[in-house]
DNA sequence: TCAATGGTAATTGTCGACAATATAAAGCAT
DNA sequence: ATGCTTTATATTGTCGACAATTACCATTGA
């Protein structure tokens, strides 16, 4: 049945998979190359505001233009990028107002979210949680908190407790759209180093009143937190605005003059 | 230079514009059948849970699949459509989980916007939706409440709410995606002709919160008239499920043998 | 009679080329 | 010299065709 030597003509063509993410069978080249260009533009390899030229961008990932357009399409849609019939894409600028608006939302979905897990999630799912906030004590404390807090760890905390919401359409929402937004400013412009520590013990905290099944409790708790958070990564954003004003017409080096990116000035 | 007889060849297929929006120059042929698709789905023309079939639905609409491949992108991105790779997209099948799961998230969400807007709705705006209470009080007075809550008036009244909060994620997830959700649940189930009326006094009430800039009350009242307005819904989609239960097998006839849509069986 | 396997047909995913539009530059007139 | 018109280029939008994968159906065997 499952033989191997069946499909020995086919198991090779793979390993030019050059990025880490192995895309998992039956997901198509346009799926592969949206989250590579999203992890571009998150993580600012992409510059914000620049505008995506299409020939460049195909060329760069060595498809055709039309899985490109599926992939910005899909990418416009989580609002990463703006387009203009006609005119074409850019990614979006990460202002004050923009991150208002995303943590305003964030507050009031993630509060709901946390309340309803409270109510809902089984057992196994908390314990899992208290497990994974062990594992975050542990790295902060050898000052992997970095890496978690700036990349993937909050990330994994916040996803788990909106997955455990239950709530499909709560879940797309901030796993698949908000959360790549905020994990843009976050790796864009840091954290403050003493808000890790801050931000585990408000886990912390919340984990507590889910564990209790106190949703009242999570939900407040919940907004806090995200206020809080929000109120970081503004502060940063806000003296990184100051020192590149300062420092305002010298651009820092165009990288590398091989495959890049069409960026010119954010245009305003 | 806008020499309209330099185009003369290509101006007749465009007449089978039966729909009434013409499109507003700059859009493109995707955004015009995304309407129509949308418009087709919501109403339900095309059946909720049926299989939909490029070029079945390319020939529909006279286009090439390219721009319909956007369009129903963009579809699937609002979570009207389901899509698998290489097995082809579905409309949503409208469940009662799901119609949970919106109507959570809209509580959370349009309460949040009923408080900002009372904060920071101008004092012209709030005239303007005075008005419009006015002529909905009038048009519910003819009987004329039909048309507006089952189609264009009760999101007209949520509309200037949310784009009154003056957050613009909010306003996307809310009238880009959420409503026409919300709006094809009504437009498929119906709407219990005394609910028209309450909905009325329920609006009056969220005005009036928010023209006497309390945000608190208008929170509350907001989140209770969402939730009053599930239930309304979800009863008669109980009921409805029901009776269909009851004549299980006939199908109602299928329209016409013209320009129709691929549906087969929900297939479970 | 039912299950499994092979083949066939249809649908989706991808690609390259063409057409239309907007941006930019150059030329001309004032 | 400046402003407007016109031309030219480049980018986006659209189309048709090909390739790959999937689902369906018939055949064969137990």
């Amino acid at each position: 049945m499952n033989d191997i030597l069946s499909t020995i003509d086919v198991i090779d063509p793979v390993p030019e998979q050059t990025d880490k993410a192995v895309a998992e069978v039956g997901s198509t080249v346009a799926d592969r190359v949206f989250d590579q260009l999203r992890r571009a533009i998150v993580e600012g390899e992409i510059p914000a505001g620049s505008k995506l030229s299409e020939p460049v961008l195909a060329e760069r990932f060595s498809v055709s233009r039309g899985p490109l357009r599926e992939a910005m399409r899909r990418l416009e849609s989580t609002n990463l990028l703006e387009r203009r019939a006609n005119v074409g894409a850019r990614v979006v600028a990460l202002s004050n107002e923009t991150l208002l608006e995303l943590y305003q939302v964030r507050e009031a979905l993630e509060g709901m979210a946390a309340r309803l897990a409270a109510e809902q999630m089984s057992d196994e799912a908390i314990e899992d949680l208290k497990d994974l906030m062990d594992d975050h004590r542990r790295d902060v404390a050898r000052d992997y908190w970095q890496t978690y807090f700036q990349q993937e760890g909050d990330p994994d905390f916040h996803y788990r407790i909106v997955i455990g919401s239950g709530n499909r359409r709560l879940i797309r929402i901030l796993c698949d759209d908000l959360y790549h937004l905020a994990r843009m400013y976050r790796c864009q412009f840091g954290m403050k180093s003493e808000r890790a520590r801050d931000a585990l013990k408000e886990h912390a905290l919340i984990v507590d009143a889910i564990a209790e099944r106190d949703g009242e409790l999570a939900e407040l708790l919940m907004r806090r937190h995200v206020r809080a958070s929000r109120r970081s990564v503004e502060q940063r954003l806000q003296t990184d605005r100051l020192t590149a004003l300062a420092a305002a017409g010298g651009k820092p080096a165009r990288s590398r003059p091989g495959p890049r990116i069409d960026a010119d000035k954010p245009k305003r």
